[in-house]
DNA sequence: CACCCACTATACCGATCTGTATAGTCTACG
DNA sequence: CGTAGACTATACAGATCGGTATAGTGGGTG
C-alpha cells in the first residue's frame, strides 16, 4: 500500500462512515486525502473497490481489536472463565464504539445503502455478522454446552441492540447496558 | 394528498426502502409512480420533503399496527398484565417485519445516510425510538417498578437488535427469539 | 359552456457524478 | 547519472443528479 493509497483508503473511511456511501463522491476523497483522482483510480480502480477495502479494512481492525483484547484478559488471568470472557466482547466494543464509532456498525450502515445481495461488499457485512455470533456461540457453550446456540444468538442481539441504540444515542452508554444485561444472561443459565 | 402524490409516495417508500434514499433519484420515482417530475415537485417542494414524509409515514404506520395491536389483545383478554403486553410487541413487531420489512428498520437505515442531525426528518428517526423506548419503560413499570427503566431499556436493546439481525438474516426469526428472551428477563423480574 | 385543477409530456438548467486522458514533478535505487 | 514508479495538476467525457419551464390534456363543477 502506498502512501497516498493510505491517505486515499483513511480519508474515504471517515467520509463513508460519517456522511454515507452513496453521499461521498471521489473528487471529495481524493480533495481530503490530498491525491488526485489519477492515483485514486490507478491504485483503487473504482469507486465500488474502494467501499469494498473500505468495509474490509474496518472488519479487520475490529477483529484484531477484539481479539487482542481477548488475549490481553487471558494474560492477565490465567484461566478466565467463559462468562469472563464474553463480558470482555461488551467490554471491547464499548472502548471500540467510545473511538472508533459515534455513527453505530459501519457494516449495518454499509448494508442499508448496498440493495445488490451480489455486491462484492456483501459478503463482508455478513461475514463479519456471522464471525460474531459464531464467537458468542462458541463463549456460551462453554458456560452452557446445551443451550450454546440459543445463549449466543440472545447475547448477539443485546449486542447489535447495543450498537444500534449507541449510533442513535436513545440513552447513554448503551454497550455498558448489554454487557450488564448479558452478565445476569449468564448467571441466569451457568452454573 | 391528490392520487397522483398517493403513488409517488409509495414508489418513494419502496425505492427508498429497498435501495436507500441517496441511491434512487426522483427520476426513477416519477416513472415507478407513473408521475411526471413537474407533479411531483408540485406536491412535495423537494427531495427531502419526500423523504421527510416517507419517514413520517412508515413510523404512523407502524405506531397505528403497533397501537391497534395492543388494543385486539385488550379486547381478547379483558385484562391483560403486563407481560403480555410487552410480549404482544414483540409479537406485533414479528408481524410487522414479516410483512413489511425485510432489510431492518426504515429509520435505522435512513439515520445511516443522513449526517446532518439538523435534517428535518431527524427528529422523526429519533422520535421513533424514543417512542418505543418510553413504551417499553412504561410496560416494564407495571412489571417491576423499581426498575422500569433498566428493564425498558433491555427490553429496547432486544427488539433494536432483532430487528437488525432481520435485516442481515444472520439467523431465523430473530424477532421471535428477541421475544423469548424478553419472556425470560419478565420472568426473571416480575413477580 | 366556461372554468379550474390535477395531471401528462418533454425539454431544459446548472451542478455533480464516476471515470479517463495528457503532461509534468519528485524521489529512490542501481 | 539515468531510469522507473508514485505522485500532482488540470481538463474533460458521458451520464445522472435535483429542480424548473412551457404546453397541453382530461374530468368535474358552477
Amino acid at each position: 500500500m502506498t502512501p497516498a493509497a493510505g491517505r486515499a483508503l483513511e480519508a474515504a473511511g471517515k467520509l463513508f462512515y460519517e456522511r454515507g456511501i452513496h453521499a461521498v463522491g471521489v473528487d471529495l476523497i481524493a480533495a481530503e486525502a490530498g491525491v488526485t483522482k489519477k492515483t485514486l483510480y490507478d491504485r483503487f480502480g473504482s469507486k465500488e473497490q474502494l467501499v469494498v477495502e473500505y468495509l474490509a479494512d474496518r472488519d479487520e481492525r475490529w477483529r484484531a481489536f477484539l481479539t487482542r483484547w481477548l488475549e490481553e484478559l487471558e494474560a492477565r488471568d490465567a484461566e478466565p472463565d467463559a462468562a469472563a470472557r464474553i463480558l470482555a466482547v461488551f467490554d471491547a466494543s464499548r472502548a471500540w464504539t467510545a473511538e472508533h464509532s459515534t455513527k453505530g456498525c459501519s457494516m449495518v450502515n454499509a448494508h442499508a445503502e448496498i440493495s445488490d445481495p451480489s455486491h462484492p461488499a456483501h459478503p463482508i457485512i455478513t461475514g463479519q455478522k456471522r464471525w460474531m455470533l459464531d464467537l458468542f456461540t462458541r463463549l456460551a457453550g462453554e458456560v452452557d454446552q446445551g443451550r450454546a446456540e440459543e445463549l449466543g444468538r440472545s447475547l448477539m442481539l443485546l449486542h447489535e441492540g447495543a450498537l444500534v441504540a449507541h449510533g442513535l444515542q436513545i440513552f447513554d452508554d448503551p454497550v455498558a447496558e448489554a454487557g450488564r444485561r448479558a452478565r445476569e444472561l449468564l448467571h441466569v443459565h451457568g452454573r
